[in-house]
DNA sequence: TATGAATGAGATTTCATTCAT
DNA sequence: TATGAATGAAATCTCATTCAT
């Protein structure tokens, strides 16, 4: 037996229930593989949180309030100040992707918060999907705030950018999804830029006439 | 009670299985709960399939063929002829969401797969992770074999035409589960003409600055 | 394994309950040990109540079903006719102990429902309680209608027979309740006997004056 | 947190116990309950008591001790001294109640002490038994003395003692518990009074006669 | 072939009791 | 002495699966 003080524990609780829910997934954790990765009895468990499920809900809540966290900083996160016709496409895009990566940091601070996340908390109750979604919506309205502030600067043409935030954060998701299939460990960095290259410039080739009648 | 050749009563029972799983998930989804919907005996599920998971497991496979049959059936689509410099950019947009929107048809056929491949089924276990990997991976196949024929014929720039399909496919399952958890049916033909428009012209303003020292 | 209609089952598992909670009480016997009584599975008994509590409140309801059918059939029962100058106490008190011994033997069928109406089922929760009470006002309720009867035909005094009836079916299950505690099975018929004619005739002495004033 | 004399807190405990006891039942009550209400620490409880069930013992043995202190004090109570054929019925019934209410005031000291012995620490297991089997026996004993000593009087019949006693308690009880189940509070002097008068007139009418042949 | 009664492994959860502080 | 964090035995209950009919 080892005391320890009430907060401490259900950290420590916590770090070990989200490795254990990372590798099993939370239907086939057990409450006794959670508290044996823990070194503690399963009685203890029961004295942190209300049932397995709190448990889960508790690491997610963690996540949400770091992504709330991050909206708060970011309200004050400038944005290059300088006239479009002075930004070159490429500073437009680092720009981007450097924000992305930062939004991408808060959420998936782990590989295993990545994983419960993006596989194992997924479809399981109406308590954890709203969770889930209000994770996402907060992800995306982070993002979404981005491309309008972005907008506003000239920096970006008239979108709906709700619909190109969300569009973002999916793509982002899966490459990091495929990358976790793979058992690769998952390079955000590569990611946000890839993300911010693709989203920002879009794929059609220079040759392609913007509109009728003129070349690009 | 009825009797059934065989295949028929097969087809029957997934056809229910589909929408119960669809209703509650996987796991609170009990075999009483399927059978009792296609109106059978507890007992008669377990002539057609090994267990519940063999009844999951045969819905993935039907949409994995599905996607499949497209890959197919896809190689033989023609890719727009004319010279990059004869097509406008809503053209080329066009085409690409036509063949988004095949895409999503095939994989998507109804809310029930659409629900189950991006709720219901995620972290379930290897053998379910692997069928989704394959249905994931045919999909972004088809749209990266898409990409990469716009590519030969010009009208996509040279880039990393595995990442951009990932990109979009991903992009897409977020908007669709952001329609899902809105309990809204989902649109498929806008979603891809959406996705398509973004991911084709990208999200920079034209004023911005191609390349450093000359305008856009 | 062996194939049982769902009455007799059902009927079977309560035999065996009511032979297990009388022997250990509600709490310290287990479904465990019910079921390995009745050579059943665990999950069995499920099938047939939803939890353990049912299966005690099953045996109770059985009890009450046995009292309630009682009170229907007495109502017809007769009362003895003659004026009561012509009935000896020991004639009155005999009816009397007839009609306790009837009821007796209705509600304490065996010593198994005897000793879990008396104490292995008082005390434990709402539902259970009202059972309970609902027993005891049938019993007392038959007694009293009997007590009512005998004073239309004058052979009783003018009392409050509710009251009277309480204290009579107390003082039964008192001296039942001694006699498990001695482990000796229970003489319901020398207990309705005793009953009456202490009931009947009074414990106070004939030489005592029935009014100031006058020889008894 | 507070230091107190070991009998003082043990006392303190024990009253608190009993008012959680009486309320929620034996099992329902948690120790946790029983310390919150006595503002102790969980571990306090277990410096003045063995367990959980030593408690209730306690309670139980502090009702068996005052029985058992009026049992010595009774056997100098007197008996009414004149002629039976100089007291009348309502005499004689007075002292009878007076008699029973001294020793329900003994047993049945507050609400909740009845709730327990009449509810709570019924069919609990063996030494609680024994226990409530010791304190109706004692009660038995004292109403049986005074029986004994009307009979010696001349006041009282011929009869068995020992089971009019116990019919006499079982009445008492039973009228007190359903009091209780009314959620009123028991009047013990009414209870008392209406217990010795059915008792001791017993129910039947004068009219009736009292053996064949000649008038009562 | 179809059925659904029977099964029991295994999961979660409670709570009286212990013991480090 | 007082505390309350820690414990783990033991209980209930679920449900996928089996198999007698």
């Amino acid at each position: 037996m080892s005391y320890m003080r009430s907060p401490a524990r259900q950290r420590q609780i916590l770090e070990h229930a989200k490795r254990v829910f990372a590798e099993r997934g939370f239907h086939a954790a057990s409450v006794a593989d959670i508290c044996e990765a823990a070194g503690i009895g399963r009685g203890t468990l029961y004295q942190y949180f209300a049932n397995k499920q709190a448990v889960l809900t508790a690491i997610l809540r963690q996540t949400l309030d770091r992504v709330r966290a991050l909206m708060e900083r970011q309200s004050v996160v400038g944005v290059p100040l300088a006239r479009p016709e002075d930004i070159t496409r490429d500073q437009a895009i680092a720009w981007s992707a450097r924000q992305l990566r930062a939004v991408l940091g808060a959420v998936f601070e782990d590989q295993d918060t990545l994983r419960i996340l993006l596989r194992e908390a997924v479809g399981l109750d109406v308590d954890v999907e709203r969770l889930l979604g209000e994770i996402d919506d907060g992800l995306i309205a982070i993002v979404e705030r981005g491309l309008g502030a972005l907008r506003e600067a000239g920096l970006v043409r008239d979108l709906d950018t709700r619909v190109a935030a969300t569009l973002m954060v999916g793509g982002i998701e899966k490459l990091a999804l495929a990358a976790l299939r793979g058992d690769r460990p998952v390079d955000l960095d590569a990611l946000a830029l890839e993300v911010a290259r693709l989203h920002g410039a879009g794929s059609l080739s220079d040759r392609v006439r913007t509109t009728r009648g003129g070349p690009a």
